[in-house]
DNA sequence: ATATACTGTTCTCAATATGGTGACAGTTTG
DNA sequence: CAAACTGTCACCATATTGAGAACAGTATAT
C-alpha cells in the first residue's frame, strides 16, 4: 500500500470535502479513493472521516492526523526541491581532481574562462599526480591521462590526445653524442618523473631503460632543467610544446614510436549527472576542442 | 512506487552501508533494495550514493536527503503515534447525547459509576430529547429509544427494552371514571409529552387520541402532576416503576397492548471505535445486563 | 409524495507492477 | 589464483491494483 499516496489523498479530501471531487481532481474513480482512504484507516487502525451521506466529517483522529499529514507532505516536497536545486541550479561547489603539470599548464587558463562564465560555481581544484580514489575523497570530476581502458566505477569523456616528447636544450644536444635511435639514450642523463608507471623506463618504442641525476614528481620542474641543459625529459606535449616552438628546447627522436594518450574527464556517477558538473565537462570538451586538435 | 518505503530503506542503506545488510536486515532480497532505491533514484532525478564495489558514498545530494529523509519518518512516525494514542488510550473526552428522562433516572446513577471506575475519562454529557445529528454536532454516543431500525450511518447496541405505562395517582382514579378500555381514556385529562412523534395519539393498541391541559417536555415534571392528581401520563417503565412499586401512582390498563423499545447506545463509526468508547459501551451493556431484564 | 440525482461503498475482473531467483560483472581477500 | 563477496540486471509467476458497474442510502426537485 502506498501510505504517501493515500495522505495526499486523506489531504485532499479534507479540503475537497468529497470522495467524487477527488476522484474528479486526480482523474481517478471513486472507488479507488474510497479504498485508498479505507486502507489508510486500517493501516492506521482509527477512522479518520466520518461519512454522511451528505457531509464528510473529520474525526478528532482526523483532525489531527490532517495537520500532522500536511507537515509531512510539506518536508517531502522541501526534499524532493532541495535535491532538485542541487541538480539543476549552476551554483554550487565542484571538487576537482586533475594532474599537477596540466593543471599549472592548460587547466589554470582554461578554469580561469569558465569561472568567468560562471561566477557562481565555487572550484576546488585538488592538482596532484598521485593515484586517488574519486569517490573516496569526494571528487566530483578527475580529469586522466590513460592509455587504457577506465576504471568501469567511472564515466569517461575523452577531451584531447597528447603525446610525449623527447626534449632537450640546443646546448645540451651540442655538448654531447647525438641522438639517433632510442637506444642511444641510455648514455645521456635522462630525467626521471617520479609517478611514472615504468619508472626508469622510456616507453618508446619497446621501450628504452634510462637513467640519470634527477627524479623529480613536477614535469615543470624538470623542464627548467632541460632549459638550463642538463639533461634530457620525455615530456608531455602540452608542458614542452610552447617552448619548442619558441625555440627554448628541441625535440629528439621526433619519428620515433611514442604512446598516445586520452585525457579522460571522469565522473562517477551513471544516470545523473548535477547540470553544474554536465556543465564544467561540456566547457572541457568545448575547450580543447577549440584549443586542441584531438 | 512506494516512495515511503524506498526512503526507509534508504535510510537503513544509509546506516548499514550495504545493500546485502538491508537485504538480511528487512528479510527481502538484494536485487529489490537494489530496485527500490534506483527507483528512488529515478523519482528525485539524482543520485543518493555512488557504489564502489567494497564501500558505499552517500552523495552530496544523498547526504541532504538521508537528513530530510530522517525528519520525514520521525514525523510520519509521530503522526502514527498520535493516531495510536488517541485510538487505545483510556483517557480522553467522551462527549454522550442522551434522553433527558434516562439522564435524569438511570444514567446519573449509571455514569457515576462509570466515572469512579474510569477517572481519566472525561464526559460531556448533553441531555436533551431533540432529534440531533450526532455526527454534525460531534457526539462519540448517542443513547436512543426506538422501536425501528437505526440510521444506516450509525451501529447501535441494544442496551436494554422498555415500555410504557400508563399511570395515575390514586386519587386521580377514586374521583374520575373507571378506565377500563383504551378508549375510556378520550374522557380524561391525558398529558401530552411534547417531543412524542404521535403528538396527541398515545400508541396503546391502536393508537387513542387524547387531550388534557399539560403538555410538556418533561416525563419527570409530568410525574410530578401526575403524583399531584391531575391527571393520567403515558410514562417510560423506568420513570415510573419505582413509584408504581411505592404506591405513590397506579398503573392502568396494565393489559393492554403497548410499544416495547430497544434502548440503543448509537455510535457512528463502523471500523474503528476508540477503545475508550468501547469501554464506555461495554459498561452500558453490562450496567443494563445487571440492573434490568432485557 | 414521488422521482431523480448524487453520495460513498462494494464487487468483479483485467492489467499492471512487484519482488524473488539466478546469472552476471567486477573486486577484494585468503 | 581461487573463493567469497559486492551491486545490478533480466526473467517470470504472483499479487496488488484501479476502473466500471451495481448497490444502498439520502437529499433535492418537481
Amino acid at each position: 500500500m502506498d501510505k504517501l499516496r493515500a495522505i495526499k489523498l486523506f489531504v485532499k479530501l479534507a479540503n475537497l470535502g468529497s470522495f467524487t471531487k477527488v476522484a474528479e481532481q486526480t482523474n481517478t474513480s471513486k472507488s479507488m479513493i474510497s479504498k485508498e482512504i479505507g486502507r489508510l484507516e486500517d493501516d492506521l487502525g482509527a477512522r479518520l472521516l466520518h461519512r454522511s451521506t451528505r457531509n464528510l466529517q473529520l474525526t478528532h483522529v482526523g483532525e489531527g492526523y490532517l495537520q500532522r499529514a500536511i507537515e509531512i507532505l510539506e518536508k517531502l516536497d522541501d526534499a524532493d526541491n532541495f535535491v532538485s536545486d542541487l541538480q539543476h541550479n549552476v551554483r554550487g561547489k565542484l571538487k576537482i581532481n586533475a594532474p599537477m603539470a596540466l593543471g599549472i599548464t592548460d587547466l589554470s587558463v582554461l578554469f580561469a574562462d569558465f569561472m568567468h562564465e560562471n561566477p557562481d560555481i565555487e572550484l576546488d581544484i585538488h592538482l596532484g599526480d598521485e593515484s586517488v580514489d574519486l569517490v573516496e575523497q569526494g571528487f566530483d570530476l578527475g580529469l586522466r591521462a590513460s592509455s587504457r581502458a577506465i576504471d568501469s566505477n567511472y564515466v569517461g569523456k575523452p577531451l584531447t590526445r597528447f603525446t610525449y616528447k623527447v626534449c632537450a636544450s640546443p646546448e645540451y644536444l651540442a655538448k654531447h653524442k647525438a641522438i639517433n635511435l632510442p637506444q642511444d639514450l641510455s648514455e645521456h642523463n635522462c630525467f626521471v618523473y617520479s609517478y611514472f608507471q615504468g619508472k626508469d623506463v622510456w616507453p618508446i618504442e619497446d621501450g628504452v631503460a634510462v637513467k640519470g641525476n634527477l627524479k623529480v614528481n613536477s614535469t615543470l620542474f624538470m623542464m627548467d632543467a632541460i632549459k638550463k641543459g642538463l639533461g634530457l625529459g620525455f615530456i608531455p606535449d602540452f608542458v614542452c610544446q610552447k617552448m619548442i616552438d619558441s625555440g627554448e628546447v628541441v625535440e629528439v627522436l621526433a619519428e620515433a614510436n611514442k604512446p598516445r594518450l586520452t585525457l579522460y574527464a571522469l565522473y562517477p556517477a551513471r544516470h545523473f549527472v548535477p547540470t553544474k558538473l554536465v556543465k564544467c565537462i561540456r566547457y572541457l570538451e568545448d575547450w580543447f576542442k577549440e584549443n586542441k586538435s584531438l
